[in-house]
RNA sequence: UGGGGCGUAGCCAAGUGGUAAGGCACCGGGUUUUGAUCCCGGCAUGCGCAGGUUCGAAUCCUGCCGCCCCAGCCA
């Protein structure tokens, strides 16, 4: 039993390179140190007072075999057995202990643990055992584009920088369940990178891989429109609605076929549409034909924009000749696009989201709060295809050509809302930022 | 300047004396009613560096270099 104060403690122990020296009170004799652990343990000394150190050696290249603490007073109020217990064990000593009770025979843990495992040994060596487990250290999983440790990201809660443990942005598995990854895929993600010993940091776009090749194989397609800008069909007879049946799966003869009611005003994507479109661009541009999956050719004819620029409606034309997609001169269109039928839409709330932090090392500044990406966050009044009010909180989408989505589990109950689980592979985005680069 | 670890491609990672797996990323090409998926091809004369041992070295030896962790009565 040491009364050195915790200062002296520190004094005492020396440096890396220095050895430390012995604490005056190293030599009391046993039946003292019982004695004083009897009083410490029944409450009779102020935190700090004493402590139960193992006696080592102070002069030990490692730190943590320089007499280390085993036992300390804490005067901390519990919640089951209130204030009659006032002693605990430090990590290192109830460590070995607790593993060898339960009869642990590999406990594997991080490599900032591989210092101590001397000392892990040492206790059990020492400490009446019912067994002897054996420590393993690996390294931590490190991602780009987020930080992991526990507290840091506890600071993200607390300092409300997202909206709890389970916020899609976080990487936590509440967070990860709720953004929509798979349970499947987050154990094909830990497959690939494997266990080692090697300080690493892994690319999120392995993350991102393991969760489009899970929901690739197993997501139902549908149509929803994030940024909807209005199309009129000018030679669509007036009124007119009508019903085409789908499949789900973009393999032959598989999937759920539904019906999705097409008419003479759509909803698309208002990134589908350029004024200025080079010679590749495959979808809407003045005078361009594009394919409405499932329905029929358009060709446009003009965009009309309010006072301040911008396109409130794009007009076109259709083929009736290509109902169902294809036409009987056999012409072909390069692209094609997806779309809601804008009085049977189903409004909804979609999220998309961007990595959190605005670099790929949030902890190469001094505060990694301030790497926060403002833009993590996008929420967008979009539109539906009537189906979609099927589908059940937690259960995952493919929305045609924006990505996998995952209904949320929260707000089941108001209007349907839906996380960006993944946008999918964007080969346009690579062409259009591989060209810029060249210029 | 003490001790403990780790260095194989842009990122992970196999490999333990027989002539550098695999995945992601990236780059070409084919198929496609999702610019998705799928398919085909490319991507380390080289394993931190320098010597040495050996018929043969990422693997063994020696010496260097670089990065991470340790001076809580935190975990």
């Amino acid at each position: 039993m040491d009364e050195l104060s915790a200062e002296d403690i520190r004094r005492y122990r020396g440096t890396p390179t220095e050895p430390g020296s012995n604490s005056p009170w190293r030599d009391r004799p046993r039946e003292e140190s019982l004695d004083l652990f009897r009083r410490m343990r029944a409450g009779e000394f102020p935190d700090g007072h004493c402590i139960l150190r193992a006696k080592i050696d102070m002069a030990h290249p490692n730190i943590n075999m320089r007499d280390p603490a085993l036992y300390r007073i804490r005067h901390a109020h519990h919640h089951r057995t209130g204030d009659q217990w006032c002693i605990y064990p430090t990590y290192d000593f109830a460590h070995g202990q607790s593993d060898a009770i339960e009869g642990i025979t590999h406990s594997i843990c991080t490599l900032e643990f591989e210092n101590h495992r001397p000392l892990y040994d040492w206790l059990l060596e020492h400490l009446p055992v019912p067994h002897r487990p054996r420590q393993i250290e690996f390294a931590r999983l490190n991602l780009t584009w987020t930080v992991m440790s526990k507290r840091k990201l506890l600071r993200l809660v607390q300092e409300k920088y997202v909206d709890g443990w389970d916020d899609p942005r976080m990487p936590t598995i509440s967070g990860l369940r709720r953004r929509g990854y798979s349970a499947a895929s987050i154990r094909e993600f830990c497959n690939r990178i494997g266990v080692s010993k090697t300080n690493s940091t892994v690319e999120l776009s392995l993350l991102e891989f393991s969760l489009r090749e899970d929901l690739n194989a197993r997501a139902p397609r549908y149509m929803g429109v994030t940024d909807p800008v209005r199309l009129v069909i000018e030679n669509w007879p007036r009124g007119h609605v009508e019903w085409f049946e789908a499949s789900t799966s973009p393999v032959e003869g598989e999937g759920l076929v539904r019906k999705i009611p097409f008419s003479g005003e759509l909803w698309i994507e208002r990134e589908d549409y350029l004024e200025d479109a080079p010679r590749k661009w495959f979808r809407l541009a003045p005078d361009r034909e594009v394919r409405l999956k499932f329905a029929y050719y358009v060709t446009c004819r003009e965009a009309i924009r309010d006072e301040t620029g911008e396109i409130t409606e794009i007009r076109c034309t259709y083929d009736p000749e290509s109902r169902g997609g294809d036409t009987p001169d056999g012409r072909k269109v390069k692209g094609t696009i997806h779309w809601v039928s804008a009085e049977h839409a189903l409004p909804a709330e979609i999220r998309l989201y961007d990595t959190l932090f605005d670099r790929e090392n949030p902890e190469e500044v001094d505060d990694f709060t301030t790497a926060l990406n403002p833009d993590s966050l996008r929420i967008c009044e979009g539109f539906l295809e009537p189906a979609l009010a099927e589908i059940a909180p937690g259960d995952s989408v493919q929305f045609l050509r924006m990505g996998y989505f995952c209904r949320d589990l929260k707000n089941s109950a108001g209007p349907l809302v839906f996380n960006r689980s993944v946008s999918l592979k964007d080969n346009w985005a690579r062409i259009v930022r591989n060209k810029r680069e060249d210029e």
